[in-house]
DNA sequence: AGCACGCCGACT
DNA sequence: GTCGGCGTGCTC
């Protein structure tokens, strides 16, 4: 081999198991460890390999996950029934299994699961389509007007069913043309997602930094396990310096996942990388069908597939020879799953590297607290890119005080950003306002009684959508329509509208700038991928002036002629108790900022603020945010908060809120106390209730060398096994709710 | 996760 | 008198 990589170099021929032998089972279910099955007569098996095991009154799929632990006797235990012609799930995959298991206490077969999460790729795949193409008809063949017309639509190959709808004529005349051998039969390989063919190519162009940052790079890929922060503002380049790892991977031969922020994962970013490599590369993320989820997983499964792009989920899949992992946007929120499993992608991702000794790029423009001191403590390498590509200007960045410049009532646009509008309309450029808040209204009250629409299953108001002419419920997608007249006091057309969304801020701008093509971009008024690359096209083409839209317009697209942003609400992500609030808003508000003034023009950009001498805000305004992230880096330390410190939420959830209560008190009475160790409440979550449970939080808080896993799994066996009561377990809780 | 077993309301 | 609701519990 070119090239020694970490996972070749322990070649231990792997045990194998013979019929008989007891061996450990692990299923893809919320079970705390593997069953023992008997290997079936003739049968075979080592660690990894896919196995159909009886379990109940039905069969199971499940992975050998080692020799049997003997704790079951013989005749309790059932035999194999079969081994699947699959590639064995590999030792990286089961290694990170056992490792995500144990870090976030969880039942392993729960993130078996997430490994198997397409059941249907451990079926045989299905046979590869058969199609036909015009053949130099034979001198014998009696022409028809029918077979005239399939012979001509038969230019290229296609599936007979085609052929004949094609055609206007029924299935008997393509198969007849094909038994006279006017029609050649062919049998389609299935193109593999993601298999690159012509990926040698130039590059893009780089700048001398970035060519310095893409050798740095690249010279990572011979050097086993290593973690490499590339950081570099908005607009820097670092898709193109991570692209040119992507390359040297692929020179190796080897499998490139590529993890992006849900939303990130945009029709310009598939463009960009398919620019660089001469094809798209594989896709995994929530919006795939089945069929593709199948021929996905089994592609990478057999390492036909050499790029894959994905959002969180897809560091689970089988790669059977990683070589580079990126993940971008590294410091973004979504990256953590905050349902079942909960896990932290981007974590996750380094543990997956270290375990196959490959190095892991993380980018932003904005790292992490927890990433930049991970580069301070010298645990992670910095490549830094200090300057825009193609000689832009970093954007003007200016707060408007709101204190000084309160819009009238009902209106929340201030007099300097109206101002600024004008300008950029009448200069015929295009202006953003930056709004995270969906639909209508956040509330809506009763005027009579005061009574605010309330979520039956949440504690959440109901959100007033009035395009879709309907209440909903963020939290839970409870959907109703506006009541008639109010449900507590009767009051005929009393409610009123509280507060601003994307929508009411569209008819204010409506009614200031009459004359300009002014579109909103949310997440629900997104109805795909190709509304949002529609809506894209739509701005590059300048057909808007105006965009008005949430948090999706900060990921991952570029709007070139864009100069003016607005921001209506800078300190909407400021507000409640979360530990990462400054933070968060920091890098929100510099990747909206970002999109301004991405080509030859200026950018400019004006956040609305009551509070402009808060630490963000004047980060924000200063550009200084080495500053930022120190005083933060202080106050956490201090503290004792991550990443200085370790937490772990438990969240004690039912449907019967006594119930709840007894169960959290109970926890709390347990709470370990040795050790450094606190633990806070129980409280109400912020969610108090969320989908119809009622929800209490405790937190426990130790110092960053605490094994918090232990304590919790010791904690939780005091308590004793709980049904009605569901107590999950957030370590390095992100959320607060 | 399924699927069974097990105790309380509206049907043939 | 049963069919069936889904609450708890087990599956090597």
């Amino acid at each position: 081999m070119l090239f020694p990589t970490a996972n070749s170099q322990a070649q231990i021929p792997p045990a194998s198991f013979q019929p008989g032998e007891a061996v450990a089972i692990l299923l893809p279910l919320p079970l705390a460890g593997s069953y023992d099955y008997t290997v079936g007569p003739g049968q075979r098996l080592a660690a990894g390999d896919f196995v159909r095991v009886p379990l109940g009154g039905r069969t199971v799929c499940g992975v050998v996950w080692g020799a049997g632990s003997g704790l079951v006797p013989v005749e309790k235990r059932r035999a194999v029934e079969e081994c699947l012609d699959l590639p064995p799930l590999p030792e990286e995959s089961r290694k990170l299994v056992d490792w995500v298991a144990a870090y976030t206490v969880s039942p392993l077969g729960a993130v078996l699961r997430m490994v198997m999460s397409v059941p249907a790729a451990l079926d045989p795949p299905p046979a590869d389509p058969v199609a036909y193409v015009a053949a130099p008809p034979p001198a014998s063949l009696k022409m028809t007007e029918a077979r005239r017309r399939v012979l001509e639509a038969a230019g290229q190959p296609l599936p007979a069913a085609e052929l004949a709808r094609l055609a206007g004529v029924g299935a008997s005349v393509v198969k007849g043309l094909a038994d006279a051998g006017a029609l050649t039969r062919l049998v389609m390989p299935r193109r593999t997602p993601g298999a690159l063919s012509d990926w040698r190519r130039e590059g893009f162009p780089l700048s001398s930094d970035q060519a310095a940052a893409a050798a740095h790079l690249r010279a990572k890929l011979s050097g086993g396990f290593s973690v490499t922060l590339l950081e570099g503002v908005t607009g820097s380049g670092k898709t193109e310096v991570y692209f040119e790892a992507v390359a040297a991977a692929l020179e190796q031969g080897r499998q490139i996942l590529v993890l992006l922020p849900e939303i990130a994962l945009s029709a310009q970013w598939l463009a960009r990388f398919e620019r660089r490599f001469g094809a798209p590369p594989l896709e995994w993320h929530s919006e795939l069908g089945q069929a593709q989820r199948r021929s996905s997983w089994r592609a990478v499964a057999e390492g036909r597939t050499r790029v894959v792009v994905g959002a969180r989920s897809a560091l689970f899949l089988p790669y059977p020879d990683l070589g580079l992992i990126i993940v971008d946007e590294e410091h973004d929120s979504s990256f953590k799953q905050e349902e079942g499993v909960i896990y932290h992608a981007r974590d996750m991702a380094v543990v997956r590297a270290r375990l196959g000794g490959l190095p892991i790029v993380l980018a932003s423009a904005t790292p992490s607290l927890e990433t930049q001191t991970n580069v301070e403590a010298g645990r992670y390498e910095r490549v830094h890119l200090p300057l825009r590509h193609g000689g832009a200007d970093m954007p003007d960045l200016a707060v408007i005080d709101m204190r000084r410049h309160a819009p009238p009532r009902q209106t929340w646009l201030s007099a300097p950003l109206v101002a600024a509008v004008e300008e950029s309309l009448a200069a015929g450029e295009q202006a953003m306002l930056f709004l995270n808040r969906r639909g209508y209204a956040p509330l809506t009250l009763c005027r009579g009684c005061g009574l605010r629409l309330q979520c039956p299953h949440c504690t959440a108001w109901l959100v007033e959508h009035r395009h879709a002419g309907r209440l909903q419920c963020h939290h839970c997608g409870y959907i109703s329509s506006k009541p008639p007249v109010c449900p507590q006091c009767q009051a005929e057309d009393s409610f009123a509208a509280c507060g601003p969304g994307v929508e009411r801020l569209a008819e204010e701008v409506a009614a200031k700038f009459p004359d300009a093509r002014v579109r909103i971009m949310a997440s629900d008024t997104l109805s795909g991928p190709r509304a949002t690359a529609e809506l894209i096209a739509s701005m590059e083409r300048r057909e808007i002036d105006l965009l008005i839209g949430t948090q999706v317009v900060a990921k991952g697209h570029h709007f070139p002629l864009l100069t003016l942003v607005g921001v209506v609400d800078a300190d909407l992500g400021l507000a409640g108790g979360d530990l990462r609030a400054a933070e968060r808003t920091f890098q929100l508000l510099c990747q909206v900022a970002g999109r301004a003034g991405r080509a030859a023009r200026k950018g400019r950009v004006l956040l609305q603020t009551y509070q402009p001498d808060d630490k963000v805000m004047r980060a924000l305004v200063s550009g200084d945010a080495e500053e930022f992230y120190r005083a933060e880096a202080d106050d956490r330390r201090i503290a004792g908060m991550p990443p200085f410190g370790k937490l772990v939420a438990l969240i004690v959830s039912g449907p019967d809120p006594d119930q709840v209560d007894r169960v959290a008190q109970q926890l709390a009475r347990l709470a370990p106390r040795d050790g450094g160790i606190e633990v806070l409440g129980p409280a109400p979550a912020p969610l108090a209730l969320l989908r119809g449970r009622h929800r209490r939080r405790l937190l426990l808080k130790a110092s960053r060398s605490t094994k918090v896993q232990g304590v919790i799994r010791q904690w939780l066996g005091r308590l004793g096994p709980q049904s009605a009561v569901r107590i999950q377990i957030d370590v390095d809780p992100y959320s607060f709710v």
